[in-house]
DNA sequence: CCGGACTCCTGTGCGC
DNA sequence: TGCGCACAGGAGTCCG
């Protein structure tokens, strides 16, 4: 399931193939994938097929831009599209000549043309979680979508997320998940990043103390990064622009091993339910 | 206004 | 071996 750091990797591994590239030809598969930043971040999708221009078709990518989860692509006529990968979503470019393996539940289509070399960029996601916001500039998709949800959380400081956690009287978990709070975190990264600053992810946001906030957004920071570095966590369904997979399931600590042997402590994992997510700690690490 | 519950969707993996 | 069902979860929406 894409958070921020399998999104990054993303971002970082389409950036060559795309940044510079014109489209060639846009070709939508279903129309309900696609939302208008202009109504905002809602789920309703169209019903009609767009104009080619609302999707860049005949206009050439000049950047690549990421808040939290969603990753948009910008084009040289202003017009923006954001994808976002929801639960199973995927970005795939496939060079001309390349066959890719699974063409099934592909959405939409870019054909891409960048000094001679030619290639389709593929938004495919079997749970449909996911969707592309068409924008007209950048300005609008962050205005309408981007500026309603909370500070990146590679960027966000100490502070302010000090700030956003005294304001809510959820568990740290619940708070951690809430675009609205800071943007990117999902079930892993929340989790890995509660042991790592041995935080109980019941614990209650608003009674955390300075230090340990400040520990848990060291932790988060960390966390992420090192994610970053290993593109990403592979579980089951997560691949990179090219197909790859990321290392940094193997690296984790508590998501996914319950019942196992805590790797600081040796204690046992348990898994409990948390803001309908479940939840896998350290009880003697993470006291509350 | 806030927070918890429900909902969307498909593939996977388990138990019988 | 095969069927059916529970489960996974990002995030909007609904409701108390």
């Amino acid at each position: 399931m894409p958070e921020l750091p399998e999104v990054e990797h993303l971002k970082r591994t389409l950036e060559p193939a795309l940044v510079g590239a014109r489209v060639e030809r846009v070709h939508v598969y279903r129309t309900d994938v696609l939302r208008r930043a202009a109504d905002g971040p809602g789920r309703s999708g169209l019903k009609r097929r767009p104009s080619g221009a609302a999707l860049l078709q005949s206009s050439t990518i000049v950047d690549l831009k990421r808040h939290g989860k969603q990753l948009a692509i910008v084009s040289d006529s202003g017009a923006a599209v954001c994808v976002h990968l929801g639960m199973s979503g995927q970005l795939r470019y496939v060079p001309a000549g390349d066959v890719l393996t699974r063409t099934d539940h592909v959405h939409c289509q870019w054909s891409l043309k960048r000094s001679g070399a030619q290639g389709e960029l593929l938004f495919r996601d079997p749970r449909r979680f996911g969707g592309v916001w068409m924008a007209s500039s950048l300005a609008e998709l962050e205005e309408r979508c981007w500026s309603v949800m909370g500070p990146d959380a590679l960027t966000i400081s100490a502070a302010a997320m000090q700030a956003a956690l005294k304001r809510t009287q959820r568990s740290v978990k619940a708070a951690l998940l809430d675009q609205h709070v800071l943007a990117g975190v999902g079930n892993i990264y929340a989790d890995e990043s509660l042991f790592d600053a041995r935080i109980n992810p019941q614990v209650q946001a608003s009674t955390l103390s300075a230090a340990r906030v400040q520990r848990l957004h060291v932790a988060l920071v960390s966390v992420l990064r090192s994610a970053v570095d290993s593109g990403g966590s592979t579980l089951r369904d997560y691949v990179d622009s090219t197909g790859a997979k990321g290392s940094f399931a193997l690296k984790h600590n508590v998501y996914g091993r319950a019942g196992s042997e805590c790797t600081r402590c040796g204690g046992k994992l348990v898994q409990i339910v948390v803001a309908q997510r479940t939840t896998v700690y350290c009880a003697r690490c993470q006291k509350r």
